[in-house]
DNA sequence: AATTAATTAGACGATCGGTCTATTATATTG
DNA sequence: CAATATAATAGACCGATCGTCTAATTAATT
């Protein structure tokens, strides 16, 4: 069952109602589509606008460049990312280390549901972040130290809890789960099944210092 | 000093000469430039050619199309790297683990000689595997089989000389070196240093089963 | 001399790129 | 109520780029 795409007025929106599509969000999450699986400097904006039968004027409207564009899409997609990161990572009902398998695992199925065909954007875009416009650098790499502050917290409280050696680096820790993670991600594009991740995540455990 | 591009003569060259230079592998090292930073899908063949100065009716003369260019510098640079992984990994002046060591070691200054704007062509094109031709993607593959393959025969070495647990799985311990060594040469892009690699391979290390 | 082989040169025509002007419709103001 | 401002859609714009292909050129071979 799809939902149906109201035919776009032209002009200004009447003031009280409650029918009115938010374009603007359309956009974003057809750009983070379309961006997470085709890159930012490979995709243009007609598929984008395709997807979701928006004219090109309207997306000049909403945003001022391609590059304010992709800016928007790298915030929508950290925001969820970061919420979904701590609705796994905060769950008080298992013990730290199996928080983050259990993100793993759900990260998994997320992956094979779109056949491999996503990674993760941000780990794209800092593939080809040489080729992306210099805002960005300092976007992705702030991203990075967000999500690898949340896997840092989560192994101190794997260290509290004596299930990690009171001499781990967790900051350093996290980042390597983040280099291996988005490694393995990037194989499963090529393998289209979950065993790089698997290979990773159990070596990852394993090597933890306990 | 840069050596001097001579200018083509049309047509075809005579039989007995010491000076005709081999377009055809210009071509292949430009575009190995070329992909390697930019990637297959975003770049188009005018670069590359511009790079060395041969004309587009040429290239098509050396190769039937672009999927087939790609795949003769994929080619290229798989034999390259090979043949530098031997180098390092079967070096017998060295301990097994120590060759890997100075394969890393290697590595790193060769991707800071670049300012880290290559990474490693094969790890990007697998990458954007989903854009590129499906002929690609079995190749691409192969070739991280035959990398993984060396890594393991190393292991196997130092499992032999009881530097590595007689219970170790090489083949899944040279995946994993492989995929966090692609996830870290790919976050190099965005840090531009080297830290993603020390601090992935440090945790390889240690991580190891002994 | 005619034919074949090997190479360079850039035209071709379609597509795509990001951007911008024009149009439309409603709200607000005097 | 008319004029103005605001907010949104529509697609033209024009330059660049794309991969491909035909034409031209030169040497070797028959």
């Amino acid at each position: 069952m799809t939902i149906e795409i109201t035919k776009p007025r032209r002009g200004r929106p009447p003031k009280n109602t409650t029918d009115n599509r938010d374009t603007r969000a359309e956009l974003i999450r057809s750009g983070l589509e379309q961006l997470t699986e085709s890159g930012f400097s490979a995709s243009g904006i007609d598929p984008i606008l395709k997807k979701v039968g928006v004219p090109k004027g309207s997306f000049y409207h909403y945003f001022s460049s391609k590059e304010a564009f992709g800016l928007a899409v790298i915030d929508s997609y950290a925001n969820y990312f970061a919420h979904k990161l701590d609705t796994y990572l905060l769950d008080e009902s298992y013990p730290a280390l199996t928080r983050i398998a259990n993100f793993v695992e759900d990260a998994k199925s997320g992956l094979a549901y779109h056949h491999f065909k996503r990674g993760c954007l941000i780990g794209n875009l800092g593939q080809e972040v040489d080729l992306l416009p210099e805002s960005f650098r300092p976007i992705l790499s702030h991203v990075f130290i967000t999500w690898q502050n949340r896997i840092a917290d989560c192994l101190e409280l794997a260290k509290a809890n004596h299930d990690l050696s009171q001499s781990a680096n967790t900051e350093k820790l996290a980042e390597y789960f983040w280099i291996g993670w988005e490694g393995a991600v990037s194989r499963t594009r090529l393998t289209q099944n979950t065993t790089p991740i698997d290979n990773y995540f159990h070596h990852f455990m394993t090597g933890l210092p306990r």
